[in-house]
DNA sequence: TTGTGGAATGTTATATTATAACGTAAAGAG
DNA sequence: CTCTTTACGTTATAATATAACATTCCACAA
């Protein structure tokens, strides 16, 4: 028998605030094998997908990869910020960049429901950092 | 023998024009593969990284798939509109929206090199539909 | 013209990410 | 308690992507 969900999402939510950065799911799988040798991908796909949908977590799009929300689960998109280099993600909300870009695409009568947003590049640390290079 | 690239690649936009929407990579080889049955992934996913380099198509990282610029690759960002329901997509430009992300994430020394931006949702049209139901 | 070095391409294999399908168990409603 | 619904376990497989190395092409020098 393998743990209940909420037990479960707690200990992915742990492992995910001590790794420093984005874990994928099959490194979080083999993370969570060291408590249950026997856990599935299913299992951990269908917790990530309820932590996701309770806004505890984000899910980075472009690196199918994950990170624990940054910002108490408002469930507002977030802006995400993912340096290339030592690989941090930052996490913003901004409403006026979402009403913008909800008026550009509405623009065509489109009607937004989701949105990804994820800027890559250098963190203020990396990027003074090449400067010296 | 293979095709050279620009050959591949032309033959690769005509697919992309053609069909209706984001095409995976393994949907895109499948068609190729009428012309050339041995073609491989790598070949595949070669000619699309050097595609998506030019700008002549843009990746939907939410979805794993591929769509033709809209806006005769001119390099910048665009926001893709991605429609649930009938899989359409649309592309628009806004530097406005570009310059207010960039400050946003500015903010923390964000330096930014690469914007993913998609919103999902309903197009016009099927918006409209479920209206009516 | 030939050879040689580098870049693009071909080829094989495998890694990584994700979900389908179906059986079983738990927990709340009545 | 028992039914029904939802979550969970389990097995298998699908879908996406890249590593590693061999081969070919082609520009350019000798």
């Amino acid at each position: 028998m393998g743990q209940r969900g909420e037990q479960l999402q707690a200990e992915m939510l742990t492992i995910m605030d001590q790794n420093s950065g984005p874990i994928s799911a099959y490194d979080l799988l083999e993370k969570l094998r060291s408590s249950n040798a026997k856990m599935a991908p299913t299992t951990v796909y269908r917790a990530l997908a309820s932590l996701t949908e309770q806004g505890r977590i984000h899910r980075l799009e472009s690196m199918n990869a994950y990170v624990p929300c940054q910002h108490d689960h408002h469930h507002q998109s977030s802006i995400l910020s993912i340096c290339d280099d030592c690989g941090s993600v930052e996490e913003n909300v901004a409403p006026d960049v979402l009403n913008q870009l909800e008026t550009v695409v509405g623009e065509n009568g489109f009607s937004a429901k989701r949105h990804v947003i994820e800027v890559h590049g250098l963190c203020g640390t990396c990027d003074s950092e090449e400067a010296v290079q």
